[in-house]
DNA sequence: ATTTTATATGAAATAATTATCATATATAAA
DNA sequence: TTTATATATGATAATTATTTCATATAAAAT
């Protein structure tokens, strides 16, 4: 059975949804704009959206036809503490990455 | 392609993983003492650990013939901070996991 | 030197996640 | 009231991650 911390990084440790967060950091946006700028399918999107609405990290509001995203204050906290640390810790990451390259041939 | 936040999550946010990481915050240990305590098999505890330390989470070193790992402390920071997030959104996270427990007919 | 203890490795099996496709809904414009 | 736009949903396909199994290695004890 899934625990709270299982529960969060279902929804928050995924790229495509980490980059939604990232994006919302600055600025309200509405899935168009969000799809534009991350170029991602209309379909992944809307199911990432409901992902991190359903985990409260977003909220969402109706305006005409169109519904606007807005990070909460907290998840943006967090988002901002680990790109922080991925970027003091990319050439580790990366190290990381080409043992990984390296067992299927590339590199 | 693999971008470093992806190596980080990779690694990080996985159950088995940040369990071995929330042990280590109060002291180091070996792996058969994170085996006791996490109650995990011995070949599933081993990948996690190696995984840790290709990206520079944990440290181990030698002592007879155990292994003692290591925290470091920027990790141990936002182990912290998660562990600290996940509990004030828990109410909202289990709610996202009710959900779907309806949708494999349960709860 | 052989056995025991502690841990690591690699391949295969299993399980979980993510992407895709077809289609639905809701609002606004024509 | 039909059409266009914006977004959502659910089922299946494709991909990736996790677990398991058999076996290997390394250090210490006998």
């Amino acid at each position: 059975m899934k625990n709270a911390t299982d529960l969060f990084f279902d929804a928050f440790a995924n790229r495509n949804r980490f980059n939604i967060l990232m994006q919302l950091r600055d600025k309200e946006l509405c899935a168009g704009e969000l799809q534009q700028k991350l170029k991602v399918g209309q379909t992944n999107l809307s199911h990432d959206l409901k992902c991190l609405i359903n985990c409260k990290f977003i909220s969402v509001r109706k305006d005409g036809r169109k519904r606007i995203y807005r990070i909460n204050n907290e998840t943006k906290e967090l988002v901002d503490e680990v790109a922080n640390h991925v970027k003091n810790y990319e050439s580790y990451l990366k190290k990381c990455g080409i043992l990984r390259e390296e067992k299927n041939g590339r590199v």
